[in-house]
DNA sequence: GCCGTTTTCGGCCCGACTGTTTTCAGTCG
């Protein structure tokens, strides 16, 4: 049975609820949790490891006995605690946790008072009105959980980063505009460039906090106020986005700015540190007992633990703070070190503009060069391009070329890879074509080793140059094909092909966890807009994010080279 | 259940808001 590590984390986390639900340990729970979060983002396939007779390698968080369960569920798909706890509480009971305002005490309650275990039974006891009578629940109480009730299935789903960055925008600058605010930030997983927002944390710099708070409630994009003290307010908006409002005074905005950036496994390790050295530190400031010695800026609540100022994209708890430590966080890639963009479409196939449109619209965002890569005859949606339309494709780009300066125009292809590996063109069209780009459009669905294989064997053609959007996956709409990622970086090294980072918002793929792994591996990433049109450069801004959520410098970045040292890059000297 | 710049035992991140209480537990981030 294929056991991933993400499995073998689902399994610590539904431990985790079991046992919370039960009232144990809290530090035990803790402890499940830290490794279920270790466990189901560790890059190597731990029962791969096991399997080829190798030791567990030493994870933090993971001593002899979460290490001897992990044997176990490698070796079972289950552990004998998980089932145990199955025999004592009904699985579906975790269920529970998910509905707002039931945690595991009340949870607890219900099994206990109304043995109500599942999500159905939860329903029916709120309509029969018997909830009411346990201790601890009241009219509002109930009331919230109706509401969860009922807006189940149709929420819940977090918001593609460069959607939410339209809402935060115009709230943060809503809410700058209040007399008495001095700055304001959007901090959590937006600030740290997540692919996916849950909800937005603004944070608002300001002497009183009424008027904030005043203001926020009478935005007329919010749709409800979940909750609204002095300092903090929750709402959520017309677009069904949460937002959590917090209020500081200047003198705490840095701490504050670190503790709603995140991530909480972060800020936890970094507390940790200040503990160790007598600190406490929290969202005021840091403290030595009741004196505060650091907490105005960001990098003063990292220096109070002897750090330097660590990049929100890192702050995962990934090594992040080792790094930093030993002197050694990369120096991020940033939007400017970018100097062409290797992936675009234009009127030719499936893009709104003409080549020459789009390369001014390049020169204008401060590109070089660009490559247009239209798609290839199989993909007949987009008008794919066949012989014929690649050649009429390359005498366009030598006018355009010869017509304009400050920008050049690389030839180049999106061909399809089919199913079976090969590609959609015959070598003699790839072979006039600076730069191809391979994709899968098709087939999204094989099993695992025929997926690879399919890509593999379209690397080995001897024009290959770049892998686009590795995985195929469309947020929120399609999942990434079953692929063994780790083969194909191998296999491009191997090959001196790149790996795309497609900046699209809702492909951004390659995700963090693969440019990392592209980056471990010696494999360029190329960072890409995929333009459909000419406004679409902008794109590239949130596959910056990316690249630098995956630790990626300038330096591991293909497109940040210049035109010569690409076109050597490119060249494929293993290959040729 | 893990782990070590007070420690191999005794700690384990910290605070705001709400609801149901009548001084605080539960939940959330």
């Amino acid at each position: 049975m294929p056991v991933h590590n993400a499995d073998i984390g689902s399994i610590f986390e539904e431990i985790a609820d079991l046992l919370e639900i039960q009232g144990g340990n809290p530090f035990r729970i803790r402890a499940y949790r830290n490794a279920a979060r270790t466990v189901g983002e560790y890059r190597r396939d731990l029962k791969t490891l096991i399997d080829q007779g190798g030791s567990l390698p030493k994870l933090p968080g993971v001593g002899a006995d979460l290490g001897g369960k992990i044997r176990e569920i490698c070796a079972n798909g289950t552990c004998e605690l998980l089932e145990r706890l199955h025999r004592e509480m009904p699985a579906a009971i975790t269920e529970l946790l998910r509905i707002p305002g039931l945690g595991p005490k009340r949870v607890r309650l219900l099994h206990d008072a109304l043995e109500v275990d599942t999500i159905e039974q939860l329903r029916r006891a709120v309509r029969s009105g018997a909830i009411r009578d346990v201790p601890g629940f009241g009219e509002k109480t109930e009331s919230q959980i109706t509401q969860a009730l009922e807006s189940r299935g149709s929420a819940e789903r977090r918001m593609k980063l460069a959607t939410a960055a339209q809402y935060a925008e115009a709230l943060a600058t809503y809410l700058g505009s209040v007399p008495g605010v001095a700055e304001v930030t959007v901090a959590g997983s937006f600030r740290r460039r997540r692919e996916t927002v849950g909800d937005l944390d603004i944070l608002v710099a300001a002497g009183v906090a009424g008027p904030v708070m005043e203001r926020l409630r009478a935005y007329d994009e919010v749709k409800t106020v979940l909750a609204s003290g002095e300092t903090r307010a929750s709402v959520v908006l017309r677009s069904g986005l949460q937002v959590d409002v917090r209020v500081v005074p200047q003198v705490s905005f840095g701490a504050a700015l670190h503790y709603f950036t995140g991530s909480k496994s972060h800020n936890i390790a970094i507390r940790r540190l200040g503990q160790a050295r007598g600190l406490k530190i929290n969202e005021y400031g840091v403290f030595r007992r009741t004196v505060r010695v650091a907490g105005e800026t960001e990098e003063s609540v990292y220096a109070a633990v002897d750090l330097p100022w660590i990049p929100p994209e890192l702050r995962e708890d990934r090594g992040e703070i080792e790094a930093a430590r030993r002197g050694e966080l990369p120096e991020l890639v940033t939007l400017a070190d970018l100097k062409g963009d290797l992936h675009l479409h234009t009127r030719a196939t499936d893009g709104h503009n003409t080549v020459r449109e789009m390369a001014l619209a390049a020169k204008a965002a401060g590109l070089a060069y660009v490559a247009v890569t239209d798609h290839s005859r199989r993909l007949r949606v987009a008008h794919g391009l066949d012989p014929r339309g690649v050649s009429k494709q390359i005498d366009e780009i030598d006018r355009v070329n010869s017509a304009l300066s400050g920008i050049t125009i690389l030839k180049g292809i999106e061909v399809d890879i089919l199913e079976d590996g090969s590609l959609d063109l015959p070598d003699s069209v790839l072979k006039r074509l600076d730069i191809v780009v391979g994709a899968v459009h098709s087939a999204f669905n094989l099993p695992r080793r025929r997926q690879t294989e399919r890509i593999l064997r379209a690397m080995d053609n001897p024009y290959f140059s770049l892998l686009a959007h590795p995985s195929g996956r469309l947020l929120g709409e399609r999942e990434a094909c079953d692929v063994d990622m780790l083969k194909i970086v191998r296999k491009a090294r191997r090959n001196g092909c790149s790996l795309e980072l497609n900046a699209q918002p809702d492909r951004l793929d390659l995700d963090d966890v693969h440019c990392r792994m592209a980056r471990d591996e010696g494999v360029l990433v190329a960072v890409n807009s995929d333009a459909h049109g000419v406004d679409d450069f902008a794109h590239l801004q949130y596959g910056i994010g990316q690249a630098r959520r995956g630790w990626l410098t300038g330096a591991e970045v293909l497109n940040t080279r210049n035109l010569p040292e690409l076109r050597s890059l490119l060249a494929h000297p293993a290959k040729r």
